[in-house]
DNA sequence: TTTTTAAGTGAATAAATATTCATTTATTTT
DNA sequence: AAAATAAATGAATATTTATTCACTTAAAAA
């Protein structure tokens, strides 16, 4: 078989497949003998790139979360007003969501999985820290409603994974016209009357 | 020690126990053995009640679900404009779940948990059609968007466990103001503009 | 091409935990 | 209050699943 040790490709293959179990029967269904099936590896090779079950899931976690931060970083230079600058990432992570919906799920069971590391947490909240200052300028100034940026973001966030969940669960595409809709109700919660 | 079987009062007592293993170390981490030592139970006592772990879970949901079903049950007969009834129900479920986040926080993880009965899961829909015909009045009536109910009730409902999650991790009460900001945030979105 | 090193395997083992059941304790009936 | 019934117990057992390791296979170096 191919060389793998180092081989970020292949520990990317590593991590999707444990998002693929978990996505199909849960946390408390993730064994590691189904991840390597998954991963087409023996299930001892899992044992070579991670210390045990927890820091796969945990190492899963941070890449994840990773992948999604990237997602948010928009180009400063481009002269668009808030508003506008608002909605090109709302749209963006929306149609992340809905391509990726095992990341997403995976990231937000994670947190209650029983599996949680504090460390690995903090260092993936630090990616963040773009989309923080974005909420926060919209706050200052005026633009946003007055109120905790985590609150703020935590609605954002949680009302498309809300979306992204009965996409899933109802297998029903939503339209272009509820798609705008959605983002109508985002932007009309959020915005400072 | 004390009569069990059949009496109500003491079932809850093992549901509440599961939910708060549960908010303690996740699913994974719910063990029969810890859930009858957080009801002052032997673990073999938890058999005459459940058939098997599965059970016992599927069964701490719906019960749960019908303790929050019953809280948006509201009284039609009370005199109030669409939006008085709104803002009654939200604060009555944002309060509930700043109350019993143990209850909220089972709930959300089960339906990902890996442990869920299809069956169960259906059943405890059927405790919500009053809080369904109330968003549909409101559509077709014109006084919320347009847009899928089950969207609409999940916006509303994931927005209010994404507070009570903050409110959990940061141990941060909110305070007057930021409820009132939360409940304007959950209005501007729904309302037709 | 042979030797050496690195990677991968999966059956065997260890560890964790769900479930059972012979026994004890409490309650009810006579 | 003795006998009969019902409930509860928790150590022993069964089951599940994570982890290890002796061995195989592949790649790199000599």
């Amino acid at each position: 078989m191919a060389r793998l040790k180092n081989d970020i490709q292949n520990i990317n293959h590593i991590f999707e497949a444990s998002r693929n179990v978990v996505i199909k029967v849960g946390f408390n269904g993730l064994k590691m003998a189904d991840v390597a099936k998954e991963s087409n590896l023996a299930t001892g090779t899992l044992y070579l790139y991670f210390k045990n079950k927890e820091d796969l899931i945990n190492q899963t976690y941070l890449s994840t979360k990773k992948n999604i931060a990237e997602i948010l970083l928009f180009d400063k230079n481009e002269n668009l007003s808030f508003e506008q600058a608002f909605k090109k990432m709302w749209l963006a992570y929306f149609h992340f969501c809905k391509q990726f919906p095992a990341k997403i799920l995976f990231v937000e069971q994670f947190l209650y999985s029983g599996f949680l590391d504090e460390k690995i947490l903090e260092e993936a909240e630090n990616f963040f820290e773009p989309l923080n200052n974005f909420l926060k300028f919209g706050i200052d100034n005026h633009l946003l409603k007055n109120i905790d940026y985590t609150i703020l973001k935590a609605q954002l966030t949680g009302a498309i994974h809300e979306i992204i969940k009965i996409n899933i669960k109802q297998k029903k595409e939503l339209t272009e016209k509820e798609i705008d809709i959605c983002f109508e109700m985002a932007w009309q919660a959020t915005k400072l009357n």
